[in-house]
DNA sequence: CTTAGTCAAGGGGTA
DNA sequence: TACCCCTTGACTAAG
């Protein structure tokens, strides 16, 4: 099991992505951020190893604008070395590396620009992971989209407009259960068509239960995932936010509740993303947590969870 | 220098 | 109907 955390690290002592708005938009200041954002995921990368945290979600930004239609300069070639030597560090230190495009892409839009735009998007995320030469373990994760008052119909109409995807892309995409419109199931069921792996995410099905039990739930997603290509499935963790509104996401990691989906879930292996606000302070207090279970087996079956929060 | 408003993009929910 | 939320953080103009 790898520990994840999300695009950014504040550990490091300076911000981690550099982007700018589009009025700005210049290919000097598209290239000097390219150039800080790769430096910057290096150093997170490092960091990330040294504190064995193996799984890493790279921010859509480290191109800036790259899918907009002003950007026409051709930053694949001025970086193509630099994308294979990160790729090359990646692979060298075994650690896994997934994407997460952000709510407008929506391959199921009723707007037939729109789904254009999503795809083009979509197609960036492939380019960058390709660049570093990652295999297709490397996953770009979305949600199935809008419902338009018609689930069944944006359902289908996403398992159409799938077709439209390059099969180096189809191979990297990854579905995952949101907090109020596509639960599991639905997800469970797109797989069933198209075959693609379903994403878990334990906070948005309890955010919006289907009744489905976590650990039946944990089975069968497990099964959508073909290891020997996929590698073993991603699952995004997270906790509820006290008095906050509901699917709102914690500022830190709840140790008991993840100790307590650890203990359920044990049975099979996974990669775990931990989305929550404090990104690395969460992680390493994850992985310390797995560290103590792991040199104390009675821990579990004496249910003795004597972990102090530091 | 500090701070508040704003930033490419869609859709749904709530007040 | 207007504003909030989403991986929200960080850029930028105004003071």
């Amino acid at each position: 099991m790898k520990i994840g955390y999300p695009c950014i690290n504040y550990s490091i002592g300076k911000k981690t992505i550099s982007t700018f708005r589009l009025s700005s938009y210049s290919e000097e200041k598209l290239i000097q951020s390219i150039k800080y954002n790769l430096n910057t995921l290096l150093e997170i990368l490092n960091y990330n190893i040294d504190h064995n945290l193996m799984f890493f979600r790279i921010s859509s930004d480290i191109v800036p604008f790259a899918s907009h239609p002003l950007c026409t300069f051709n930053w694949q070639d001025l970086f193509r070395t630099d994308f294979k030597k990160i790729g090359e560090f990646i692979l060298k230190n075994n650690l896994r590396i997934s994407m997460h495009p952000d709510q407008f892409v929506i391959i199921n839009a009723k707007d037939k620009n729109i789904v254009e735009r999503s795809i083009g998007e979509l197609e960036y995320h492939r380019e960058i992971l390709d660049l570093m030469n990652l295999d297709n373990s490397a996953k770009i994760q979305i949600h199935i989209g809008g419902v338009y008052g018609e689930k069944e119909l944006s359902k289908k109409r996403f398992i159409s407009n799938f077709d439209l995807l390059s099969d180096r892309l189809k191979k990297r995409l990854v579905i995952e259960n949101d907090d109020h419109l596509y639960h599991l199931n639905d997800c469970l069921e797109i797989h069933d068509e198209l075959g693609i792996p379903v994403l878990f995410d334990t906070f948005h099905h309890e955010c919006f239960g289907d009744d489905l039990d976590l650990i039946e739930a944990i089975k069968k997603v497990d099964h959508t995932w073909n290891h020997s290509k996929d590698g073993i499935m991603m699952i995004d963790y997270s906790n509820q936010e006290k008095d906050k509104r509901k699917g709102k996401h914690s500022k830190t990691l709840l140790l008991k509740n993840f100790l307590e989906f650890i203990r359920l879930c044990s049975f099979t292996d996974f990669d775990i993303m931990l989305e929550v606000k404090d990104k690395e302070q969460s992680a390493k207090k994850a992985r310390k947590l797995l560290d103590q279970i792991n040199n104390d087996s009675t821990m579990f079956k004496n249910k003795i969870f004597y972990y102090k929060e530091s």
